[in-house]
DNA sequence: CCACTTCCCTAACAAGTGTTTGGTAGGTTA
DNA sequence: TAACCTACCAAACACTTGTTAGGGAAGTGG
């Protein structure tokens, strides 16, 4: 794999004066300073409106009106609608694999590893619900742009991950070997990402609560056998 | 209940002349003469799109390119785009709930319930797919509407039979009495409905083989048991 | 031939969209 | 005091949106 599912992070960077009285040539924005705190600040807010509202549903006087300023006051943080959906989405991504990344690189057994996956992603969930909302609602539609197709990346990453956890753990006869891998993953998948459309933090169940529930149902099985 | 989960439809009825010369105080549309199969293929047409690109990124330019029409053209059928997709979900829910109360009907175990409750749900994600992947996208936005208040309605029905068969089931010790069962439930609903946006009829896995796949993973566990 | 129906087109509308431009209040630095 | 920077507002822009009004072509029945 080229360079990994991680992200071309746009970060502010501050714009290194390279362009103070810059090339006339300049296509884009000049990019006013704005302090990183109040970029994260408005951040999240956008993110809880496009969480809720889906971000075509969601205009940006909508994002105004939650962080208490006018909509073209907006485009002194940002350049775009976009540019701040795609910083939601890739400050996300970015915090993601780092967790992920830690536990591959642990040499857990396939079932260590499975157990140490769910966990992890439960907990980002809980850090992050409403960015994974909005990955989960428009990643499919984004990933056809150009500019997000750091998504598909991510997600061949992220099947890469666990088909190959799950093979291995056909191998050493720690998972059944007669289901089907692929039809496996996706069930997994699907339902650790979508627990973040009903998630509250600071709900009945910690992160690791439900991780460990999941887990149990979906290692054992919900059937309760004869002893 | 009321009356029950189901659909206040406002099918055709290709409207009996109640208001042919009618009342000049009408104040809906005419709604003129339109053929139901016409509407139908219209409808699917536009499905496909709204499944495709979301309900709020998707024009009506662009569903009238896709049916080969002008955007007008298509208030001679409809006289919203909200009153299509009414009509789209309406009539999945319909549809649906004649299988599920069918086999809440039929006095099944818990378990066999579970198992014909899944098996019908991935029926009709083959049969309604674009329907499913609109209604698990767009529906939590949607049901603060009154006008879509019966998805709230179908959802509550919905919850009431799946826990209810899966406390009969902890009762009977058929389920495992260990796991709390709303989680199982959300876990289980989500797994299924998700399914909709990756599967494509007429791929590998037959529907009635998905639910089987599916049933053995969640009642029996992944996990290989020492023999 | 005429009347009528069905289905679509042309052309426009008002409202809402993302975005830009120029300005300005308040704070910091010199 | 003057110069400057940060963070916002006010007002407009060009465009897209859902929707409507009027018309016309093709077919059907009398």
């Amino acid at each position: 794999m080229s360079d990994n599912g991680r992200v071309p992070t746009n970060k502010p960077d501050t714009e290194p004066e390279a362009q103070r009285e810059a090339k006339p040539t300049a296509k884009k924005k000049p990019q006013v300073t704005s302090s990183p705190e109040r970029r994260r600040e408005l951040l999240d807010t956008a993110a809880e409106v496009f969480a809720a509202q889906g971000y075509n549903a969601t205009t940006v006087r909508k994002i105004a009106d939650a962080a208490g300023m006018l909509a073209g006051s907006l485009y002194y943080h940002f350049d775009s609608k976009e540019s701040m959906l795609d910083e939601i989405l890739s400050a996300f991504l970015t915090e993601l694999w780092e967790g992920y990344d830690a536990v591959l690189a642990a040499g857990l057994g396939p079932r260590e590893t499975i157990e140490a996956l769910v966990t992890e992603s439960f907990r980002e969930i809980d850090r992050h619900r409403a960015a994974v909302a909005i990955y989960q609602k428009e990643s499919r539609t984004l990933s056809a742009q150009p500019r997000f197709h750091y998504l598909s990346d991510s997600q061949q990453k992220f099947e890469k991950a666990w088909l190959g956890t799950l093979e291995r753990g056909v191998a050493a006869k720690a998972f059944r070997a007669d289901l089907d891998i692929r039809l496996t993953y996706r069930f997994v998948r699907d339902t650790v990402w979508v627990a973040a459309s009903w998630y509250r933090p600071g709900g009945q169940h910690s992160p690791d609560e439900i991780a460990r529930q999941y887990l149990s149902m979906v290692l054992d099985g919900i059937a309760l056998r004869p002893t």
